[in-house]
DNA sequence: CCGCTCCCTAAGCGTTTGCTCAGCGACCGA
DNA sequence: TCGGTCGCTGAGCAAACGCTTAGGGAGCGG
């Protein structure tokens, strides 16, 4: 009766939330948790991100979320059963976001070394250019419930499977030249995730520079030939989404 | 009078503490705070260690961290004034312990592609060993006092300054092909830290395979010939640099 | 106008938190 | 034998925590 399994919008079908229907198109939300249905919930999502990011799940207070989003402690219990909730929800999200990245990165184009650079590029575009979001769904995994963490879990491995493949595919066809492919798939996931911990927004980088240099040495890193493909960065295009 | 600056050993002189001189030679302990002098002040700090790491600072609680050192909850703070202080400690030693390792590492040689190779491989190798540790010391900054997060930031850029030294060489004398020498080097820095994360000491490689891989990965994020794999050329070959 | 629903708040619940303090037993030089 | 120090404990304090509950006011169909 108070809130069954917080707002709908969210804990809807699977592919409603946040990023509509492959928006990619025009003019989507510039920040995500755009169609997050009850304005206030989205509020307290986008408050619990900041705080979450700030100070970490443990250190942030349900007070300090709701003082962020304007409301009395109580309101966010009206939107969300618990604040381990919130962090699911963030979560839950997050991990989706990054597990279609790589997909449609994936899907972009059909050799190797383009898939690879297309999905590094992006991935770390997108770890950069929400570096908040990230730093919560990458590195507050361990505050999460046992059967919600579990959940999470198996996306994280969707992830790797995806990169594992595409290096697969890149020796079999000869065009990497890779040892442990597991090994390396892992390293290039690390190196990935870890933009989200050191990014800041002031820095001399831009989110794109930086994905354009990840894309260079991941592809360095397999062994593929590196001069040949020069601006090949067009897997998508996108617009200006370089504030929130 | 009650506890000034917490155990002596810890906070002596510079160059005391844990590690104590370059035991490099034989059997020295299995665990670092080896010689953090009250045996009491020393399991409480291991105690926190594996807390901290497990739980993340915040959610550890003083009760917990007692209790696993086999003590009541007052007895904590006859060693350590505050909570913090603890995770300081333990992260002033482990960041002092990094820039050491990075520091024999850049002396071990003189040319840079060896150079970067003992590095990478030496903080890898620790990262993992330790990861326990560095788990805590990498990821638990933000918990840190205002006071102690700037000297602990201090050292960090230390550590990054070595590492741009090597690139900055490698590229001068041509061993080394790499554009952006600032980002490089803050990319194979997070590489290397990031394995605290997600090594677990059940897995199927050990440390120092870890350590071997990741050295072969960042000479090729930078452009040097790998000397070891395949049938590549050889301009120079590395010396075994795999022990320690 | 009524009466219902939906959001929201003020107040506060029971618990846990970091930390304190009086005191006690073991050890030790005299 | 004795007084003093050291390392530690049992009990507990004030504050902050996650979360609950009773109730209020704006909007709206009738």
């Amino acid at each position: 009766m108070t809130a069954e399994t917080g707002p709908g919008a969210v804990d809807g079908s699977p592919e409603r939330g946040v990023d509509g229907g492959r928006g990619a198109g025009a003019g989507e939300p510039e920040d995500a948790w755009g169609e997050v249905t009850p304005d206030a919930a989205r509020r307290l999502l986008l408050a619990a991100v900041e705080a979450f990011a700030e100070r970490g799940f443990h250190a942030t207070t349900t007070r300090d979320i709701a003082s962020r989003a304007g409301m009395s402690p109580a309101a966010l219990y009206i939107h969300y059963r618990t604040k381990e909730e919130l962090l699911y929800q963030i979560s839950r999200v997050g991990h989706e976001r990054s597990v279609r990245i790589l997909t449609e990165a994936n899907d972009s184009a059909t050799n190797p070394a383009d898939r690879l650079a297309a999905a590094v590029h992006a991935f770390v575009r997108w770890h950069a250019e929400r570096h908040t979001t990230a730093r919560v769904v990458q590195y507050e995994l361990s505050a999460l419930a046992e059967e919600h963490y579990t959940e999470i879990v198996a996306l994280r491995r969707r992830s790797e499977e995806i990169l594992r493949g595409i290096l697969e595919d890149g020796v079999a066809v000869g065009e990497f030249t890779v040892a442990d492919i597991r090994g390396t798939a892992l390293a290039v996931l690390s190196l990935c995730i870890d933009v989200a911990r050191w990014f800041r927004s002031g820095g001399s980088r831009t989110p794109e520079e930086i994905g354009t240099l990840y894309a260079d040495l991941v592809l360095r890193m397999v062994g593929a030939p590196t001069g040949a493909r020069g601006e090949d960065d067009r897997p998508e295009r996108r617009g200006p989404a370089d504030q929130r």
